[in-house]
RNA sequence: GGUGCUGUACCCAAGUGGUUUAAGGGGAAGGUCUGCAAAACCUUUAUUCGGUGGUUCGAAUCCACUCAGCACCUCCA
């Protein structure tokens, strides 16, 4: 029995409003699709946290025995301002501005998206395809839709026929939204428009003669909708149904209303049988957005240059700050909120430590903590099972964490459990630590010349101890302290840590 | 205005009908260890879950109303 038997995963479906057991459509393979970033300018705390939560669930299903295929899109055309599809495209108007190749832009801030994503340790995906690259399967889903009445082309630009379609099927069964309200909610009908209905969206665009994206269609020169890429490559590398569509909770209306639209229009199947959406990192109770201006950017969080911030915190802080609320809540970013993370962080990493120096040894087992034990590691799994608790997985590894603590200082011993289940500890909790959660040690940035400096000192303060004189060995002490070099005594000798 | 979400200790944050008279992290207090510290360990720190009613043998968890905040859409600008 695999562990993804044992420990079959719930998962809350945006579609359904409800938790619902994770049956994938081909057992053991898992398709997940998650709208990637709009690479015109650099990525925000905000933005990381989705993708991170979704680098979790992805390691997770791995954890568990699952081949999983994560398809990540880069939108490097089509996003205009607003997305009531006017407006220039958002990576045009940097190039503009900077008097770069929109392409330059593109690979720009591709570039530190993936820089980014590496300092928080997340994983590359399976497939990062770009919307430039498939702009030939784009125009064939267009055709498709005009061909299967549910859009129509005017002057050179192709809309999605809402209204018409919404007869057949039910557009807006993800977001709870009503098409009638839609309608009439809407602003009137401007005469420049050209759709038939407000609520119709782009799926191809005729380009201005300014416009410097473009390509030839069968409607003229012009480029995709933002809608459209993300149907066209999750139908093309995952299929036309496959398990798993991730997002922000920001992205539900319309844009993952108007991808169910699309792939519905064009094959006639239910794309998503999963949808999963992540929620806001707020600052202050609001929603980080670039619009806003309160996002932070990952340089000033590591630098503390930002002035909400009092000092900088490392990427694996974040990560764990971040793992410490569950990914359908609204997380609130605070300096308060970090340094206890800093230190929880730190906490866990010490445990990791000696979790890698124990060494069983067989004794007398004591089948309550035998039996406490097992039921830990289970706790592990149940809970990254029950729609990817991280907080609670990490409260768990904490406790375990105790116990490694205890085991160091002698107040529980190894042999109290069997080879089998102490094994089975080591595994797990490291392996939850590292290979679920993603938390890795920081690289200290110790050498072999700062090592062996500091243990000249350890060794003239301990000579000091024992001539008690205590006044030189608490100068060492506290001049090192000083200079950030903590020094923890115990009865195997010292140890040093850095702050 | 429509839709949805949230409100849990000093702070962050799990928990959605009984094993929870509420995890975990941080903070605070006391103790153990220590030459003294630090670290670690142990104990304490919400009889209570925004408020008011209701359903139930039983509710933080379900329902109604209410207050506060947020998000998406819309409107306005």
């Amino acid at each position: 029995m695999t562990s993804k038997e044992k420990y079959p995963i719930t998962l809350y479906n945006t579609l359904s409003g409800k938790k619902e057991v994770f049956n994938p459509i081909h057992p053991d393979h898992v398709g997940m699709y998650v709208c990637g970033p709009t690479v015109y300018s650099d990525v925000h705390l905000g933005n990381i946290r989705t993708f991170m939560c979704f680098d979790v669930i992805y390691r997770y299903l791995m954890y568990i025995g699952y081949k999983v295929r994560y398809v990540r899109n880069i939108t490097d055309v089509g996003h205009l301002e607003n997305d009531a599809d006017e407006g220039e495209d958002k990576i045009a108007k940097k190039a503009r501005l900077q008097q770069l190749e929109p392409m330059e832009i593109v690979q720009q801030y591709t570039n530190g998206f993936h820089h980014v994503l590496d300092q928080f340790n997340l994983m590359p995906v399976s497939i990062e395809p770009s919307a430039t690259g498939h702009i030939m399967e784009q125009i064939e889903m267009v055709q498709n839709l005009i061909n299967n009445g549910y859009a129509y082309e005017i002057n050179g630009s192709v809309y999605f026929d809402v209204s018409k379609y919404d007869k057949a099927h039910n557009y807006g069964k993800l977001s709870g939204r009503k098409i009638e309200e839609l309608m009439e909610s809407g602003r009137s009908l401007d005469s420049q428009d050209e759709k038939r209905n407000k609520i119709d969206f782009a799926v191809w665009k005729k380009a201005s003669p300014t416009h410097i994206m473009r390509w030839n269609s069968p409607w003229g020169e012009g480029f995709p909708g933002w809608h459209l890429e993300c149907t066209v490559m999750s139908t093309k590398y995952l299929g036309e149904s496959f398990d798993i569509h991730g997002g922000g909770m920001d992205l539900v209306f319309p844009h993952h209303e108007c991808e169910i639209a699309q792939s519905i229009g064009s094959t006639g199947k239910d794309p998503v049988k999963y949808w999963l959406h992540s929620n806001m990192l707020t600052v202050n109770g609001q929603k980080m957005s670039k619009s806003l201006g309160n996002s932070f950017l990952p340089h000033q969080l590591f630098s503390g240059d930002h002035e909400l911030l009092d000092k900088g915190y490392s990427p694996m802080v974040v990560r764990f700050f971040m793992l410490q609320s569950h990914y359908s809540s609204t997380l609130d970013f605070s300096n308060e909120a970090l340094q206890a993370a800093e230190k929880g962080y730190k906490r866990l990493m010490e445990g990791f430590k000696i979790s890698n120096n124990l060494k069983h040894n067989s004794g007398q087992t004591d089948s309550d903590l035998e039996n406490k034990t097992k039921e830990l590691i289970d706790d592990l799994f149940k809970n990254m099972s029950d729609d990817f608790n991280t907080a609670k997985t990490l409260a768990v590894l904490f406790e375990i964490t105790t116990m490694m603590n205890n085991f160091k200082a002698g107040n529980l011993k190894v042999s109290q459990l069997s080879k089998e289940t102490f094994d089975e500890l080591i595994v797990q909790y490291q392996g939850f630590i590292t290979d679920v959660l993603g938390i890795n040690e920081e690289k200290e940035s110790s050498n072999d010349l700062l090592n062996g400096v500091i243990d000249v000192l350890i060794n003239l303060r301990q000579n000091a101890k024992e001539a008690k004189n205590y006044q030189l060995s608490d100068k060492i002490r506290d001049d090192l302290k000083d200079l950030g070099v903590i020094l923890k005594d115990s009865k195997e000798g010292t140890e040093y840590s850095l702050s």
